[in-house]
DNA sequence: CGGTTTTTAGATATTTTTACTCTTAAATGT
DNA sequence: ACATTTAAGAGTAAAAATATCTAAAAACCG
């Protein structure tokens, strides 16, 4: 019951971008060396984060990835889900089938309500305010 | 990032028990059967919920499990813990050492948030109400 | 245009976790 | 003693996570 490594990764990469500024080409081999991302998991991700919409991928030399949302209307909830598919907490909810009486079970009612303030945590919180803050990978600035 | 079938059976398991009562002995074949859990999966949870101190095994014939909590002073985060451990929500809450500044970063301060909420959700929930209301198995009173 | 650089996209591989299952043995009521 | 019921731990199969590899495509540059 943990964010997989994948959405981490995603995390620290649109931070990044974030910090480098909306429309700002950025090579994938900086971004892998500053946050820490094995390049080819890195690729998959970007393919992920483009289908969504949250960047552009640009090919060839000087080629690199470009954050085409605005970081003041990013949240963190979007970039997970785009990752790891829209978060359920438990079966029930996410696949009602298995299930008789989900939408009456009182246990699943629960469920349902922690789901909701999980994902409205996460959908309060913007890019532009996370990377003014300090943060995890704290050498953003630094000379690579 | 959801709830094991495990946690879901220790549920299913206590939601039983608790609608038997605090100290009635139930076979383990019977919850077996009327929680649809496989029979030796439904021992290994036991074994977690009697190490918690949630219920006792009694072996030998007319054994079975009987819990040992007041179905009014349980709540579903504790049956869920007894199982899957602490709830963390990201790796970085759960183990420090991964990440050089997790107690001042931006994002794990959100994730220390939600996960505070949740637990706390989870933790308002005791089963003496969860088994008044109705249920994803319903036919708890029906003979095998 | 041709070569070089950079990334893609899909296939493959490894590791970890999940979800059971099996087997031998122990406990206990009759 | 014996039949019944569960224990405890090893073992297994399937799925998911976490990469890694490879052939090819895109695009810049001279």
């Amino acid at each position: 019951m943990r964010l997989t490594r994948a959405g981490e990764y995603a995390i620290r990469c649109i931070m990044y971008l974030s910090y480098k500024g909306k429309g700002k080409l950025v090579s994938k081999k900086e971004i892998a060396a500053k946050c820490a991302i094995p390049t080819h998991f890195l690729s998959k991700i970007a393919q992920e984060l483009q289908k969504a919409k949250i960047l552009e991928i640009k090919q060839g030399p000087r080629g690199g990835f470009v954050l085409t949302k605005d970081p003041s209307e990013l949240t963190l909830l979007e970039v997970i889900e785009a990752i790891i598919g829209e978060i359920y907490l438990n079966d029930c909810i996410a696949r009602p089938e298995m299930c008789e009486a989900s939408n009456i079970c009182a246990v699943h009612k629960v469920w349902q309500k922690a789901r909701r303030e999980l994902r409205n945590i996460l959908n309060s919180v913007t890019f532009d305010k996370l990377v003014k803050d300090p943060k995890c990978i704290p050498n953003f600035d630094k000379e690579i």
